[in-house]
RNA sequence: GCCCCCGUAGUUCAACGGAUAGAACAGUUCCGUCCUAAGGAAUAGAUGUAGGUUCAAUUCCUGCCGGGGGCACCA
């Protein structure tokens, strides 16, 4: 319909002289203004040498005529918008419509996309700004997959660099200390998390204990150290562990697990196949030559390490091999992102979520991608996401500390069944829908703003699940789904259209461009702000009135309406990444 | 010093260059014989500042003020 309105006025358009028209269908900030609205009055309004009400009036009596059998009005409105409402028949069919013939996702079916989150780091703590990572790039994922492209769900865990040194060097201090294999995933960890933080307090204050941790650090690229060895792949399988299970909490999946150990030869290679030739190093890089043309090379050397000088591109530089000869992350990410374009090379696009405070390192390393041979840094996109920020409670009073995924997760938890505790649910029920809102509380939180900026989580507001939250429209499903359950006698055959449509049936009926649109732009917060939109709805429509009601010939009708309502919500909170619990 | 991002109600956030700048929380009022009140209805309150571009600017451009992040061997 939207297709049809656009067309039709690019015909009365080009009738009147504008055979250039870019014709823009929006929804009306209104919706009682009408379901669609156009401006081509007011852009075009001075070319056409009219006002913009005149060209607006001119432009619907052309309409008019035409007859469009699914319009109801075609008004005008100022400054010259062009509002166009639909037939309440046509509106409630689309509704019936949308229940009959759910919208499917082609998955896997169309042209591949790559993309990395979460990236933890073992040895640390799992903590908030890897949910923040986790939530985002998951819920980007669920949307490109839902326009029907194929998604490639990539995790880089940090397996190897200096922090596991810091680590290891302060297990070495504590080997006593060292939980058992029984120990509970979240004790072991924890330990891990503690020695990381202590070796980096040693590094920094006790110059001769940093010698010895950069050294310990060459030990473990080089695995010359038999014990050595068996405390890193300890320690490497707990984290291991303690991630899988939080995907699992999370919901996510990934296809591919890619870790940073494997990736520093594959970059040390590429690196020093792209050095700068100096002249009595002609012979070296010849071998090089086979991988095409390079114009002097990309990296050099400076002060003893190895450098991209990114100024020539209004960039920075940066080190890729230290003086030591290790590689850095740089080199490392470097390796990472090459063999991600080797394994699929038939992906389009490779997005990197992580934390914005690496937005100028990525601009670095995406320029330095493209000017390898593949340009692979054409395809690839990083979106960097805020941090978050605790602004009040407990979990701002922690100061210093990290705040472990496990520790917010299982606070919020803890709230939840306080307040659970007043409904009528079984313990295993409980337990279920406790983790579920948590998680739905948490995840929207970060999904409902804007993905750059920080997100100040107010552990009072989100605990008191009011307003604008996750429980908020989980909880405006789970009412759905009760009526819905009670309303199983009723037939779908039967049904009677009403007269007038209201806000829930219009907002319903644009999901579909809702979605496409937040998978354009990488937006989750379009589809939270919208199934906020479409929540407060259902309420205000489910307060006004009663929707079984066996004397009333509309009921089956609102049923349906229900119906599509429920699916709505939870196909949008499933782009989010958020579960609907059977009850709460 | 250089580069990037951000300044919207008391607070936390919205707003494809468009209409009367939307919500929520906090405040002040209502709604409990009814399908889950984690709900609904009402009320009051905001675009940092000075210019520019445009039929139209919270949105684009410039200056200023204020906040955050990043700039060589950490990830």
């Amino acid at each position: 319909m939207k297709q049809k309105i656009a067309d039709t006025l690019m015909v009365i358009m080009t009738d009147l002289g504008i055979d250039d028209a870019e014709i823009k269908i929006e929804y009306p900030e209104n919706i009682e203004y009408g379901d669609y609205s156009s401006n081509v009055a007011m852009v075009y309004s001075k070319r056409l040498k009219s006002s913009p009400m005149m060209l607006a009036k001119k432009v619907i009596s052309e309409f008019d005529k035409l007859k469009l059998d699914f319009i109801d009005t075609v008004t005008s409105v100022s400054p010259g918008f062009i509002n166009f409402k639909l037939k309440a028949n046509v509106v409630a069919q689309g509704i019936i419509n949308s229940v009959s013939n759910p919208i499917k996702e082609n998955r896997d079916m169309g042209e591949k996309v790559m993309i990395e989150y979460t990236d933890p780091n073992t040895f640390k703590a799992f903590h908030v700004g890897h949910i923040m990572s986790n939530t985002i790039g998951e819920s980007i994922s669920r949307l490109i997959e839902f326009s029907g492209k194929s998604v490639i769900r990539i995790c880089y865990p940090s397996d190897i660099g200096l922090h596991i040194a810091k680590s290891i060097w302060s297990m070495q201090q504590h080997l006593a200390d060292i939980p058992g294999e029984a120990a509970p995933i979240e004790e072991r960890t924890a330990f891990l998390g503690k020695m990381y933080v202590e070796g980096t307090n040693s590094y920094d204050a006790d110059p001769s204990v940093k010698n010895e941790i950069d050294e310990l650090n060459q030990v473990l690229y080089d695995k010359s150290d038999v014990s050595v060895n068996e405390l890193y792949e300890k320690g490497r399988r707990w984290s291991l562990e303690h991630f899988d299970m939080l995907y699992e909490l999370l919901g996510t999946k990934f296809d591919e697990q890619i870790f940073e150990s494997d990736m520093a030869p594959v970059g040390l290679k590429i690196v020093l196949a792209n050095m700068v030739m100096s002249k009595n190093d002609v012979s070296k890089t010849m071998r090089s030559e086979g991988h095409g043309q390079h114009t002097g090379g990309i990296f050099e050397e400076s002060d003893g390490a190895v450098v991209f000088k990114g100024e020539e591109y209004g960039l920075h530089t940066r080190v890729f091999i230290n003086s030591r000869g290790l590689p850095t992350y740089e080199t490392k990410d470097l390796g990472l992102n090459v063999t991600k374009f080797q394994k699929y090379g038939d992906a389009i696009k490779s997005i990197i979520v992580t934390a914005n405070e690496q937005n100028d390192y990525f601009r670095v390393l995406t320029k330095v991608l493209s000017l390898l041979d593949n340009k692979d840094g054409e395809k690839t996109l990083h979106i960097g996401h805020g941090m978050l920020r605790f602004s009040e409670g407990k979990m701002s009073s922690r100061t210093g500390n990290i705040i472990t995924a496990h520790a917010l997760i299982s606070e919020i938890e803890k709230m939840v069944m306080e307040r659970l505790v007043l409904r009528d649910l079984s313990s295993e029920e409980v337990d279920d829908v406790s983790e579920i809102i948590a998680i739905g509380a948490i995840k929207f939180t970060i999904l409902r703003q804007a993905i750059g900026s920080n997100v100040i989580f107010d552990s009072a507001a989100s605990i008191s699940f009011e307003g604008d939250s996750g429980p908020y429209l989980q909880y405006s499903a789970v009412r759905a789904a009760s009526v819905l359950e009670k309303s199983s006698k009723f037939s779908e055959s039967s049904v009677k259209l009403p007269y007038n449509v209201g806000i829930l049936e219009k907002l319903i009926i644009r999901f579909p461009d809702i979605a496409v649109r937040a998978s354009l732009e990488y937006s989750p917060q379009t589809v939270a702000n919208y199934l906020l939109q479409l929540g407060a709805a259902f309420n205000s429509f489910y307060a006004s009135q009663v929707i079984i009601d066996e004397k009333d010939p509309l009921s089956n009708y609102r049923i349906l309406l229900t119906k599509a309502f429920h699916m709505t919500m939870v196909k949008g909170l499933w782009l989010l990444g958020i579960k609907v619990p059977t009850g709460m």
